[in-house]
DNA sequence: CGGGATCCAAAAAGATACTG
DNA sequence: CAGTATCTTTTTGGATCCCG
């Protein structure tokens, strides 16, 4: 008899290891820290940006890595977008509650991070 | 006359952003935050382990990453490396105190991501 | 065992031009 | 303004060989 949930995700946890490739906790984790997911997610927490300001704010971003990390920050549920129908259009970009799980858990990090970057890289 | 201090990194705060591209803030971030970097400060936060042990902890990493991660974090004084002289080759890997530092800010966001991943990813 | 060096294939990121 | 489509460049990863 199979025992198969139909997953084909590896488990969340295998003992002696910190997560196994591929488990949902590593695919989240991957879009939640990478280079960009962060700067948008910090760009956020102070509340909802314009797609324009998004790409000022978020300092040497390219249109298409901004268009991509937003994209899978919104299938995340981190993201919410309001598309107004006006003319010229106006996108409004914001945290979700979820989203601002996350961005309170980020913050520390970043702002350590500032911090102690100087002395960091010195030398 | 020149006001310049010779450093060719952009200041660490610009109004209306988040961080600018290439200041050191980002860089490091770049560093704690990428893909490999938070496994492996995650990796070694509950202490000292081997080359070999790394390597099978961080499920999916090719020895050219772990060499290269492991380098960069140790350049940045968040891994301690020590080699023994012994045959065969023994080398140890453990966190410095600013490495302990980084460690305890990322274990929260990672452990929020390990319990949410699932339902982040569900539909 | 713990790497470094090299070469190649694949994937991610970036730049740019174009559109509703 | 807010993207999409396309092309180029960079980064990553795998494989292999070598060495102390």
């Amino acid at each position: 008899m199979k025992v198969s949930d139909g997953s084909t995700r590896p488990p969340a946890l295998l003992v002696g290891q910190t997560y196994p490739a591929g488990c949902s906790a590593r695919i989240v984790l991957d879009h939640v820290s990478s280079k960009w997911g962060v700067l948008i997610l910090l760009a956020l927490s102070d509340g909802s940006h314009r797609w324009s300001e998004l790409r000022r704010r978020t300092d040497g971003i390219s249109e298409k890595m901004l268009a991509q990390t937003l994209k899978t920050l919104e299938g995340d549920g981190f993201v919410r977008r309001d598309a107004h129908a006006v003319i010229p259009p106006r996108v409004d970009y914001s945290l979700t509650g979820r989203g601002e799980e996350v961005a309170a858990l980020l913050k520390p990090l970043t702002e350590w991070v500032a911090e102690h970057a100087d002395e960091i890289l010195e030398r």
